[in-house]
This record gives C-alpha cells, structure tokens and sequence, in this order.
DNA sequence: GGCGACTCTGTAAACCCTTGCAGAATCGGC
DNA sequence: GCCGATTCTGCAAGGGTTTACAGAGTCGCC
C-alpha cells in the first residue's frame, strides 16, 4: 500500500522507488524493473495528498464558475479540463450558484488544496476575495470579474461589440421595441451587456424603449420571464436575452402561445451555446469562443515552455455575430394589441 | 501560513489549534477565541493534504461518469454533489468519454486521492477495475454495471420497464415500422434497452422491422443519425432514441428535411432530461429520477447515521413513461415513397 | 592497479496535520 | 485548604511522499 511497501519488495530504498515512479532521475534499467514489477503486484496507487505535500506543489488546478448548469460554463471547464489532462494536471471544480458565499468557500477550499492555479469564472467576486487571492501567490486568472495585477490575469470578453452588433442588426430590421430578459440584475458582466443596450440603442434607435425582465439563469427562468414580459401589452418586437439558455426557454414560452418567431417577435439570445442552433427556430446569438477561453485559462495558470506563466496580463476576446432563424423584420401592425 | 505559525500566535500548541479548527473536543473558551483571532489574522488556510494525510480519511467523494456533455450524467452528479456538500463532503469527478482506459486512470486518480467513497456511473466497466475497486476497501456504488459485493452497491434502472412501454404505445398508435438510434452499441446498459425493444416488440407486434443506426452520443450524433437513417428508403414511421440528447438531434434533423414531428414520424427519447421539455415538438420519453439515484448513490457511500455503510445492496429504480407531443399515430400512407 | 569522474542509490529531514496519552489546570465539595 | 474528578492542553509519534546530500559502485584511462 505504501512507498514502503514496494521499497521492500523490490530491495530498495523508498527514494528509490519514488523515482523511479517519478522519472526525473535517471535509475539503473534493472533496479527500475524490479521496482515496476512490485509496483504492479502490489496493485500500488501513490497517495496523492503525501506527494503534494511533499512536493509542496499539486499539479492540480482549480475552476470556480457561477452556474455549471448553464452550458456555456460547462464548456469553459470541459475546454480547461481537456487541456489540463493533456500536459498532466488534474482539475477540481466547484460552482458557487451565484453566490459571494459559495464564492468564497470554494476559494478557501482551492486555496486548501493548494492548487497550482485558479481559474475564477464568476460573476460575484468582491473585493476581499481578489485580495486574498493576490495574497495566496499562486497563478490566479479572472473572467470577467476583478482585475490584472501581480499573479492574476484577467481575461474579458468585448460583450460591448456584441450587443452592438444585435442592436444594429434589429434596428436596421426596424425594431424600435424591444425587450431585455436577463438575470441578476445587479452582477457587473451581465449590466455590461445591458449597458451597452442602452448605450447601443441611444445611436442607432434613439427613440426605442426596452423593457426589462430578470428572472434566474435557466430554461425555466428564460420562459418564466417571458410570460411575465407577456403579462402586460404591448409585446415587444424583440426579445433580447442575457444568454442562450434564457432565450431557448423564451422561445418555447411564445411558441406554447402560438407567438411566431421571427414573424411576430424577434429573439436573440448570447453565448452561442451548442442548443442554440438545435432549438426551433435556431437562434440568433453571439459566438463566445469558450474554447479559446478554456485554452488562455490554461496557458495563463500553467508555466509555459519558456518557463514563466505570462501573469499580470489582460486578454480581450472578440465575440462574433451570429444570424440564424429567429430575427426578423419587426412586424408592421401590432397583432397583439388588445 | 501553518499550523504552527496560528499555534505560535496565539500561544498554544499546535494540538489546540488543530482541535479548535476541528471543533470535536472541548476548548476553553477563552482559548478557543485567541486562536480564532489568529487563524483570522493570518488568513489560515490549513492545508488538505496534510489534513488527509494525517486524518486517514479525506471527506471527499469520487465520482466516474461517461459523459460530462449529457446533462443526464450532469444531474446525477450535481445530485451527488449536493447531498454531498449538504454533508460537509467535497466531490471530484471525472470523465471517461465512454473509454475504459481513462475508466481505469479515472479510479487510479480516485484511489490514489484516497476517496472516502466511489461512484462509478459509467458503461464501459471491465472485471479488472471491479476486481481492483472490492480490493480497495472503500465503499463503492455502481450504477449500471458490475455487481455488488463486499464493500460495493449497485445501483440500476429497471430500463426493461421503459422500453415495453414505449413500445406498447406505439404499437397501439399503429406502428410496426421502427428505427432505433444508440450510440456506442456495444456497451451493457444499452444493449440492455435494445434487447428489451426487440423482446417487447416479439410480444406485441411480431412482424414489426427495426433498422438500427449508432453514432456518438450528443446532439450532432443524433442529427447525424437521423440523416443515415433517412439516406434510405423507406422512412419508419417511428424512430426511439437510446437517450433524449440524441433525440433532440433527430428532431433537428426531421424538421428542417420537412418532415414533421408527429405527423410523418413519431420520435421518442429516455432519460427525460430537461431538455425533452424545451425542445419542439416536446419529447415523448422514459424519465429516469436522477435525483432518486443521486442521492441514493450518496447514501450507500456514507455512513449513516445508523453507523455503518449499507454496502453489497442492490437497487432497482423504475423509470416512468412520459407522453409528449413527438408522438401520435402511424402515418397511414407512405408519404415518402420514391 | 590506481585515480578521477560519473552514475546510481540510500539516509534522513521536511511537508503539515491529527490524535493517543499523560500531565496541568480548574472546580466542587467537604 | 485539600482531594478527587473533570476539563483542558501539550508532547510527540506518525501518516506517505519528495529531495538534498552524501556515500557506494562502476567505468575508462593512464
């Protein structure tokens, strides 16, 4: 079971075995034999929790995300994951539903772990976390939230070009109605998308109104908020959401009411998750590259070849406009006024 | 940073401190709140590793799925995960992607991270690792596969069950002209869902065809197969998918050849993920209660509060049948004749 | 055959915590 | 004020690895 026994049942010293099992120095062809022959009969799996304390390093990195059940955060960790497995690392993860207490939990847990790096892909960070990460020395990299500085690197993504390029796309449709279905109202990353809405809109529809619906950050949320939004007229004559997931169940909502999309409303929706383009009709959304994403998380928490984790740098990442089925020009008379 | 340096701090050992941080024997008071002010001062995070190390046990839970990317092993492990937390447990998962070498590296990792107890929800399990996992000495449930034993639970789902009543739906709807979508045909638990398809259909319509057609497991998959499926004449009138993810993908497909859902074909799924619920038209399908085995699969890797692990049980959960929209009666006329 | 230079291996300390045991402090009761 | 019981605390061993350091072999060459 341990180090030792494997020493003992090969003849050699636990050092011996240990790298052996390690492979950085070199050991004799015979004595490493002898030693992967005990190892194997012996059925023996190192303890990991001894070597990283050993070692004083882990080779294990840390995710926090906000909602693992929205798919655009599994993505992200599954993109991270697949890299961390390729050059050898482990990945924990943990969600923190939202919360700044979950967030902080979790980061005392990675912290506990003793990570080698953190990737925080949150919307809730305060500042008290942030210093306690710039404080733990280990690479840390935010999304979204907080800011560059001695070990953190900060990733964003230009969500301002994003809804511009909605907003110019149903105006020039000849929307001027429109509707803004997101969730917790008050987190920074998702207000940026509304801000740029509001700031989109004041060049390009100055006269336009959006109405403004929160509900939480699911199918049910996205359909919930739209019957709220449909409770009252008018209805809009587009629809548009803080993410996919809100907006597929957006969609399922209007069509339960025989709302036709794109010919009665428009949806658009953010994140372009893989649903977004099975859902009926598929949906007009902006690409965020989670892949690139999960690769720049990697390469920031990891040394690279060249030795030193590239830390302290900011990255911006450009969405990308995708048009699919459910935008279209706005209707002319309002089939729904009561 | 350590221990010690909280024990110096607050001028006592570091047993006390090591007591107060784990609060089952009593500490004065007084003494109690001078390491308190301590471990808050320096921002003590103990280390998990020693902790495990030291303590023999480790208050963490493994957990193997096959596939991350299907929300139904998405909601199984996040049941998991909050019974778990609920107990004060961590969980760490891993992913298999349906391969039995990452199987085997999957419970390596575990074994090696010395998991207070093992959940393996996967179809690719070999006699190797069983035999390897009753070794181990911790408490082990399986869903799907193995069997139990010493220290190991098993968990299934009377899949049987789902199928005949599939079956008996659509046959009463007229049907007798079917297609069968899997992905990764060789693996047990869907040969299982299979051969119950053939059984049932031998019962209630015998001269009934199936065409079976197998691609990956996601919604590309299914849309992929849908397309194989339709390269050849002639269409069946209803097409039962191993899963809903692949469902969905056959849906996709369907409408946008035309063909409609349940007019032309019927399309049935399994599992009941949230998404047979969004999609259009809404999934007839097989719900699978993956809370229920969440939390059953919690249960038989804790002690409860009774002592003792109720290990080398076996549990059998009935599925339950969900009539939807993506289902009616068999077209009469073979629209689709060339 | 002896010497130096390598290559390989062992010894032992360190990593940070938990916990059994025993000693110290405190308390109640007389 | 003393004694025993009780509560609290410290000592030190151990848990399974890694790794610096030094020692033991091996080899080639003069």
């Amino acid at each position: 079971m341990s180090l030792e026994a494997v020493a003992k049942k090969a003849g050699v010293s636990t050092a011996t075995v240990s790298r052996v099992l390690n492979g950085l120095t070199v050991v004799k062809g015979s004595t490493r034999a002898r030693v992967m022959k005990a190892v194997a009969e012996l059925k023996y799996h190192p303890n990991l929790h001894a070597r990283s304390l050993a070692g004083g390093r882990s080779r294990t990195v840390g995710v926090i995300v906000s909602n693992l059940d929205n798919p655009f955060f599994l993505d992200i960790y599954r993109a991270v994951e697949s890299d961390c497995h390729a050059q050898g690392y482990e990945v924990v993860v943990a969600n923190t539903a939202y919360t700044a207490e979950q967030l902080a939990s979790s980061v005392r847990l990675m912290l506990g772990r003793r990570v080698a790096g953190l990737a925080v892909i949150v919307s809730e960070v305060d500042e008290e976390v942030v210093a306690e990460l710039s404080e733990a020395n280990i690479p840390v990299v935010f999304y979204d939230v907080g800011r560059a500085g001695k070990n953190i690197t900060k990733i964003r993504v230009n969500y301002r070009k994003g809804v511009e390029r909605i907003v110019e796309y149903l105006t020039s449709l000849g929307h001027s109605d429109f509707a803004f279905i997101t969730h917790h109202a008050a987190l920074g990353p998702l207000n940026e998308r509304q801000n740029a809405l509001y700031d989109s809109l004041k060049i390009a529809s100055p006269k336009a109104t959006v109405r403004v619906v929160v509900d939480s950050d699911s199918l049910d949320g996205g359909r919930q908020a739209a019957r709220e939004l449909l409770r009252s007229a008018p209805v809009p004559t587009a629809i548009m959401c803080v993410n996919d997931l809100m907006a597929v169940g957006v969609l399922k909502e209007l069509r339960e009411r025989r709302i036709r999309v794109p010919e009665d409303v428009s949806v658009t929706g953010f994140d372009n998750i893989k649903l977004s383009e099975f859902c009926h009709p598929a949906l007009t959304t902006v690409h965020i590259p989670r892949d690139l994403i999960g690769h720049t998380l990697f390469h920031s928490l990891t040394p690279d070849a060249s030795g030193s984790a590239a830390a302290g740098r900011e990255y911006v990442i450009d969405p990308e406009f995708v048009v699919r089925d459910s935008t279209g020009p706005a209707r002319s008379s309002d089939v729904f006024a009561r």
